[in-house]
RNA sequence: GGCGGCGUAGCUCAGUUGGUCAGAGCGCGCGGUUCAUACCCGCGGAGUCGGGGGUUCAAAUCCCUCCGCCGCCA
């Protein structure tokens, strides 16, 4: 059952994302690290199957197509379609976008159900609990907070019906153990040791089944029920390897040698779930789980860093930053794109969180993009043109980058294979480094002064040979990029000449005629860039002066919050504490100037207006992150209610 | 509350089993160079390796403790 070598398909998967919203960071992330590994390992020979896609099953989903007035299918097309242009313009080539809802998958999923019932792993029982919609998770009682969903605070609807459930308290020991003899199958190690001490801890069986709805997979046979969300979403990586169909495709491409994930979804469900329901197909557990962190926005107060979310209104978009970045610096577009793909894979080491800003994007672009590999290319392949007459010269003796080359690609697969894409890169920049040392200890314009012409050829053909093989390895990180350098090299950049065993000394065809030298990256004036945003800055306050736009209006984000909670503060004569349900994981803690007026017990249970995106404050010592609207010059007189069916986190403008 | 991790140059971080381990990149300063996108190359760190205590001939690296931060679980 293990595949093998020659016909070995190397199989990388990302979650399928869910439909209830746009692709987000997060997502690009996890996918264009997959992208990464998967043009890595088709630059290295390999076969490969990269899957990605979306999940489309669930209450929540219905909900929301519902409330946009359209149909579901016609809500999830659309949704689904929002991805596939987002891949697209990250560069991102999957071999394949499935979707929960393809007949395919709802078949492979109904399969897998039917047989494991059929085993008896799963079983019929009776479902006692809470159940959160807008999480599709249901939880004990003992795990609700204050009697609400421990993950998004919501309220919850109890829950007591026949059910199905999975039996992955039998598998717990066989994960364990096979975590303990597989000491890398998760990366980064921390992760594997936090499942370690999860599965340790047991594990319960997991319901598996819900009451049936109108956009779910039924369970066989049984009407009443549909199948969970997560057992039908995990069930996609093996619907895309054709179990159980095609026995001879997924004989190639089982297991999959590596899955990427958010940290979010890896104890739960990828190393613990997932692999309990693969023992008891009796299939081969995926080779590597790798789980990245998050990113998050600079914190404007320096208390620390804020996970970002629409809700604090520091949403990242990449995408926008890379227009943003073609914008400022004049660069090609694809050349952009690759440039944050370069960005988010080199500034943070995967699996830690990091922080993504236009700063850091920018003094990237210029020090490693424009200043050590686009300036090596401008300040040597002008050169062959004036000196060689746009012809390399055939390599002679020595090459003396040999070993430099050799230790970059060893560093570089070493790194790769460890799924550690800033080492790969920073092996690569060494090489980069060392090229433009070594074109200032040998001075080919200084050889050919002295009439050294053809030493200066053997430096230039040196150089040009370098820049071949770092093209090579950053291909898979921007395609665009490294072909465009093929291209000024006079090389022939495709599927078939791009090939990483060529990442070696000499293998730059002799008498390679180079093309057109033509900055690829061009350097961002870092003064003149603050100057612009001072200047602009300024021309809107005059401009403006007295009057919002609509457009800084809209960046206040207004909320509907129920307040849970109301305190006086002690010493504190106007101040009151209220905790206020926005509709997001935690309620929140937001201090008001309230007391004057109203009593903590007039306020608790009211539908208030918040404004959400308030830079936070520690005020007497409790951290305020809103403030709630109220009316009153100095004084507060009134609150500004709203119908208490107004659910809290809904939007007011 | 339980388990685990982190706190190293202005910034972001590397530092396997204790002894060239006090480092890299960025930024900054100085110098060189001028082929190049004011670039590149070289040189420059008086950093108590969070505080304190201990083990050892020797600790950023092991132990204890305190402070701060984080993750998973409850």
């Amino acid at each position: 059952m293990e595949k093998t070598g020659a016909n070995g398909v190397f199989y990388v998967t990302t979650p399928i994302y869910y439909v209830n919203a746009l692709p987000h960071i997060g997502h690009s992330y996890t996918t264009v690290a997959a992208d990464v590994v998967a043009r890595y390992r088709r630059l290295r020979g390999q076969r490969v199957l990269f899957a990605t896609g979306t999940d489309e099953h669930g209450q929540k989903v219905f909900r929301s197509a519902q409330a946009q007035g359209k149909n579901p299918q016609a809500f999830v097309d659309e949704i689904a379609a929002a991805y596939q242009k987002a891949w697209k313009a990250f560069h991102i080539e999957y071999d394949a976008f499935i979707r929960t809802t393809n007949t395919t998958h709802v078949a492979t999923v109904q399969y897998v159900f039917d047989k494991l019932r059929a085993s008896g792993d799963i079983y019929p029982g009776e479902y006692e609990g809470w159940y959160c919609t807008a999480c599709e998770s249901s939880f004990r009682e003992d795990e609700l907070r204050d009697g609400n969903c421990p993950d998004c605070g919501r309220s919850v609807e109890h829950a007591s019906q026949p059910a199905y459930f999975f039996r992955t308290s039998k598998y717990a020991e066989r994960i364990l153990r096979y975590l303990e003899d597989h000491p890398d199958f998760i990366i980064p190690r921390s992760r594997q040791n936090e499942v370690i001490s999860f599965v340790s801890a047991g594990l319960r069986d997991a319901c598996v089944s819900r009451r049936r709805t109108d956009w779910d997979i039924p369970v066989p046979d049984d009407d009443s029920q549909s199948i969970y969300v997560w057992f039908d979403a995990l069930i996609n990586y093996l619907t895309v390897a054709g179990y159980p169909d095609d026995p001879e495709k997924f004989a190639q491409v089982w297991p999959p040698d590596v899955q990427l994930m958010g940290k979010d979804i890896l104890p739960r469900f990828h190393a613990t779930l997932w692999p309990a329901m693969l023992m008891a197909l009796d299939l081969p557990l995926p080779r590597q789980l790798v789980a990245h962190g998050w990113w998050v926005a600079p914190a404007s107060d320096k208390t620390g860093l804020t996970k970002i979310s629409k809700s604090k209104g520091n949403v990242i978009d990449p995408l926008q930053a890379a227009a943003n970045l073609a914008h400022v610096s004049g660069a090609d577009g694809d050349v952009a794109v690759d440039a944050i793909r370069y960005y988010m894979l080199r500034e943070v080491t995967f699996g830690l969180d990091g922080v993504f800003s236009m700063d850091s994007v920018v003094d990237r672009f210029n020090a490693d993009l424009a200043n050590d590999l686009g300036n090596l290319l401008n300040r040597s392949l002008p050169l062959v043109h004036r000196f060689l007459a746009g012809c390399l010269p055939a390599p002679s003796g020595d090459l003396e980058l040999t070993e430099d080359i050799e230790a970059a690609r060893q560093a570089c697969e070493q790194a790769m294979d460890q799924y550690d894409f800033s080492g790969a890169l920073e092996a690569l920049w060494a090489l980069v480094r060392r090229a433009n040392k070594f074109l200032d200890e040998r001075a080919p314009w200084n050889l050919h002064k002295a009439g050294h012409t053809e030493a200066a050829g053997q430096v230039l053909y040196e150089v040009a040979d370098v820049a071949r093989c770092v093209a090579l390895g950053i291909a898979p990180f921007m395609p665009y990029v490294a072909a465009e350098i093929w291209r000024q090299l006079g090389l022939e950049e495709t599927q078939e000449t791009m090939r990483w065993q060529d990442f070696a000394p000499g293998r730059t065809p002799a008498h390679t005629a180079v093309g057109e030298p033509r900055p690829i990256f061009p350097r961002i004036d870092v003064n003149k860039l603050q100057q612009a945003e001072v200047e602009q800055k300024a021309r809107q306050e005059k401009s403006t002066e007295g009057l919002v736009t609509l457009a800084e209006f809209a960046r206040v984000d207004l909320r509907a919050g129920k307040v849970l909670a109301a305190e006086r503060i002690p010493k504190a004569d106007k101040l009151l504490k209220l905790i206020v349900d926005v509709g997001e994981d935690q309620p929140r803690e937001i201090v008001a100037g309230l007391a004057p007026r109203f009593q903590p017990e007039d306020l608790v249970g009211l539908t208030v207006v918040v404004v959400a995106n308030l830079e936070p404050a520690t005020i007497r010592g409790a951290r305020s992150q809103g403030m709630v609207l109220a009316a009153g010059a100095q004084e507060p007189v009134a609150m500004v209610v709203l119908s208490p069916d107004c659910p809290p986190g809904t939007k007011v403008r």
